[in-house]
DNA sequence: CGCAGGGGCTAGAACGTTCTAGGATCGGTC
DNA sequence: GACCGATCCTAGAACGTTCTAGCCCCTGCG
């Protein structure tokens, strides 16, 4: 069998090729390797070479397999949502200094969040991070059986053992909002809410509660939405040929928010001038320029932190706590939220 | 050392516990776990049962370290952006009935291209594929030599054996869209681009010889853009500056159309009343209702398909050819563009 | 001179699978 | 009665690492 450099099936090298080369046993290429101690400066070197020369690169599989820790988190996102993909930025700048390792598992069309937590286990993650997981509560909690799991942003009632929460206030995010318009003159403030996402339910208690405790029970209105700007779009046609209109809007999240924007926008009904509009999250989309929208900010990456740490926790020995982590939100004002006329 | 149903490291079982359980040997427990013939009715139920009893999940690695092949394919993105979030989830789409798993990894910031390349590869990924990869072709290249590449959306001059492309024709796409809008009665049409992005420079070639095929290279206006809404928005500001205004813009991409329209809307400059806009890539934002955008489609689950058939053709032994794939974009008519006043 | 101690290295056993060779057992055929 | 082919099953060697012992040689000390 000719050796062809780039052959088809080029068996990639291993330990054993670079020992071979390097002419000392493989437990040493190992340690040299792993940067361990107990190889001496001269053959460090001479055994790096021959690494360098062929190409080496280390059998993560292997190595797992043999390492009785993986030192592996999974991750398991929505691929369309950019609170994810953020959330996602921060457990991988999280993670890495604390020595694990992210795999990671997309939810998408056609791709359940079974499937991506089954190929997350058999991958031998040590833990699981969901991020705003809808399966139901009680397999969640058969999850925890098997490993620790960490539910972010989304709240979980009956408490589990093994089953940990972090996840924004998001009662008080709402209440923030509310409190911010009617201390502009608000008093007709509407929601549109989320369904069932994660945290929905919490918005919207949170923003009752405050309308309520601002004597305008009378006012409460809530429209059904959702988390993309379909649903806020379809939600602010109702709401513009509703008599009286509200003054102001507080929106599920941004997106649903961006939704609500346009359709005002493209009404001639101005923002903040005739309407005002609060978002959800503080994703990038609320940041832009062009969008400048007032939105209660989730502290990302202190989520992302967070979760990874109490993962991290577990694994190093800590007792499975039903913990939950709550981070305060802040409101960020910008742009789209002034005095009513 | 008591037996805690859930204890701390409670081992996962293996193979062999489950082959104790059943009174059979490993072996026989993997073929009846694979589904593989050579096991008889009564028995296969009873490891069944044995496997279910103790929750037995096969570990993937230890699966991929003995049988060479690993049928992984690596697919690297970039996680804030929708347009690879749609390929990933053609790819997922078109991976399974291949019989290949995907491993994900991500491109974000503080996690550079190397990074997400050097873990692909780590885990044992038969082939890569690169989502819109910025990196020099010196570096592919250098790749391809090590495993079968396939670059999605990034076209590559100097071909390399190993490295495949598949594209869409960018520059047949920008084509599409002025033809489009000179058909409607445009002349002075204008062209935001993606700078150095992926395929912007095709779209602009694109661009140009359009315009200069319909006589109209008097009106050819090329203004630095890029890939998101605030470069598209900034693009826009000088538009509205310019005199004369063109009355039509050509956008690199959906979210750089949509910052181009956010600062239109808020000027009360009206699409397609004043200006006709058109984007690129019919990503999700490209759909939504209250966007509207007439685009230039390209045809992701087409692209996503392409890709992982070429990926597999090689792994199955194909020769390594050194071919590209383009995919003939296609415009998709909607709301903002209309005939000039 | 004997021997403890330590640095540098290696042999060989894991890890949890799959795969290659078989080894039984059974029914049937010449 | 020898042989065949199927069918069901098992023993044991991989796969590419890491880890546990332990060997060898040197140095320094009593």
């Amino acid at each position: 069998m000719p050796e062809t450099p780039a052959a088809p099936d080029a068996k990639r090298p291993t330990l054993a090729d670079v020992a071979a080369r390097a002419g000392v046993s493989t437990a040493l290429v190992s340690i040299v390797m792993r940067d361990a101690k107990g190889a001496g400066a001269a053959t460090r070197e001479r055994v790096l070479q021959a690494a360098r020369d062929l190409g080496y690169r280390p059998d993560a599989r292997a190595r797992l397999l043999r390492s009785r820790r993986s030192r592996l988190l999974g991750v398991q996102f929505g691929l369309q949502q950019p609170f994810h993909a953020d959330l996602v930025e921060g457990i991988y700048a999280a993670a890495e200094p604390a020595g694990y390792q992210i795999a990671l598992s997309a939810v998408a069309a056609g791709r359940g969040e079974q499937r991506a937590v089954e190929t997350l286990l058999a991958d031998r993650c040590e833990a699981l991070v969901l991020l705003g997981p809808q399966a139901p509560a009680a397999r969640l909690a058969e999850l925890a059986g098997q490993v620790p799991v960490v539910s972010v942003a989304r709240r979980l009632r009956s408490p589990v053992p093994g089953l940990e929460v972090v996840r924004t206030a998001d009662d008080e995010g709402a209440r923030q909002a509310v409190d911010h318009l009617v201390g502009l003159g608000h008093r007709d403030i509407a929601h549109v809410d989320g369904g069932r996402a994660p945290g929905a339910a919490d918005r919207r208690r949170g923003y009752r509660t405050a309308m309520n405790r601002h004597g305008l029970s009378g006012h409460i209105r809530v429209l059904a939405g959702g988390l993309t700007e379909e649903e806020g779009a379809a939600a602010a046609r109702g709401l513009l040929a509703a008599r009286p209109r509200p003054t102001a809007v507080l929106a599920f999240n941004d997106r649903c928010a961006t939704g609500v924007l346009d359709v005002f926008l493209r009404s001639g009904v101005t923002v903040p001038g005739d309407i005002s509009v609060v978002g959800f999250d503080d994703s990038h989309l609320a940041r832009l320029a062009h969008i400048d929208l007032t939105t209660v900010g989730q502290d990302i990456p202190r989520l992302a932190r967070l979760a990874v740490g109490r993962a991290v926790a577990r694994l190093e020995g800590e007792e499975a706590a039903t913990g939950e982590d709550v981070v305060a939100p802040r409101l960020v004002v910008r742009g789209t939220t002034a005095a009513p006329r």
